[in-house]
DNA sequence: AAGGTTCGTGTACATCCTACACGTACACGA
DNA sequence: TCGTGTACGTGTAGGATGTACACGAACCTT
């Protein structure tokens, strides 16, 4: 093999924000780092990538690896490259955003040995390196997309009610939304399937369950066509 | 300086995608390779980040050093990290778009020897390495974010007609405009100064010349706002 | 049986988007 | 100087879309 160039090359590494909403908030996935620098403060899982990995591959390998999540929706987010943000060495980090369904992905999250936990986005501790700043990049990206993508669904289980799917939109938008007209919305875009099914072992009257349809997203998003929310 | 790890570590470079219009189009600048891989082939101008630049530091370099462009619109466009996009080793490569005034970047392109050329974003040729999906992500992003963010201005000279204007918009999105509506968008915007100047040397009746005001958009930036065209 | 909780639904009004055509200003050439 | 060519600059009407807003029905619990 050559060589391209022979100069010192930075460390590259992946650092992924991993999206859950339970029942109050919308949370962030953080580990607590067990060696310096920052030794105790709470990081972003990820790690080093690999020569015979891509990007997304590394990413879901140090979810896997460090958080025991898998099959998620991932998304590359930007990559960082201040010169001093690793005082260690220079380090450059593509980073990633990630969807989980909470429901489904219990509170597994620590895998080896290192300490997991999930935070409330307005009620974040300090992080360590600039992962402050990406988690705020993460929030406006997710913000935005939310609004023309339908990324609500990812957060949720596959079955959901649309109450459950109102929250969601609320907790990424921050504010409330009118009832009625979230609904005309989201059934207009055609991505929702009806399904002959109600909530279960609740205390009032069941809601109506819905699914996301797959099909009809891929169809949309082939020809193009754009929604919003 | 302690190392973090001692594996082998990718390449990491920066390519940009430089947008230019003239009269007739929408082009991109590119730069003939003289070596191998893909000699003679069109690439888009990049190269290997050093220690001590950031990122966004390194691309401007190399926009300066390989098609002698200084201060334009430069931003971050999406990291490509495939296993063998680069046939000689691992390299990964941080990409961003550029939005240059043609008319006053004048058609100085090749500056250390090198050949470089504007191509019309429907008439490109063959491109080397991944080149070619690199250059329709920048103009998916430019497609996307022309809608919601000022950026047809940095295409255009500071002075500039509303019909020159139109015109970016209509090569962008590639399609025509209807110019009564363009005009009062454009103008709800609050971000166009209108000048006590019309344009000079044309054969009819001048056009008023406006100019982009970037106090406005600065202040419409903080307060978070949007506008749609 | 009564009470508590969430479900599910429609309309009226304001706003925004779209489609569309013609008289005017100016330069140029005959 | 007069005619011609070209791009400039402007308004309105109709349709579509977004927003604000309240209440009876269903179902579980006690």
């Amino acid at each position: 093999m050559t060589h391209t160039y022979r100069y010192p090359r930075p460390a590259l590494a992946v650092d992924c924000v991993v999206f859950g909403l339970d029942e109050e908030d919308l949370k962030v996935l953080l580990i607590r780092r067990g060696v310096e620098p920052f030794a105790g403060r709470w990081a972003l899982p990820g790690g080093f990538v690999r020569l015979d990995e891509t990007l997304d591959e590394a990413a879901r390998r140090e979810l896997r690896e460090e958080a025991g999540i898998e099959k998620v929706y991932l998304e590359q987010l930007y990559t960082f490259g201040a010169v001093e943000r690793d005082p260690r060495e220079r380090v450059v980090s593509v980073t990633y955003y990630a969807l989980v369904k909470l429901s489904e992905h219990a509170v597994r999250a620590a895998t080896d040995a290192r300490e997991a936990a999930w935070f409330a986005i307005d009620d974040l501790p300090r992080l360590a390196f600039d992962h402050e700043a990406i988690v705020d990049k993460a929030i406006a990206r997710l913000r935005g997309k939310v609004r023309y993508a339908p990324i609500g669904f990812e957060l949720l289980p596959k079955k959901f009610t649309l109450t459950q799917l109102q929250r969601v939109y609320e907790k990424v938008l921050g504010h409330e939304l009118d009832k009625r007209n979230f609904r005309k919305k989201v059934v207009a875009t055609g991505l929702l399937i009806e399904l002959d099914e109600v909530e279960q072992d609740v205390a009032h009257r069941a809601a109506r369950l819905y699914t996301f349809d797959e099909k009809a997203y891929r169809k949309l998003e082939k020809e193009g066509f754009l929604f919003e929310i």
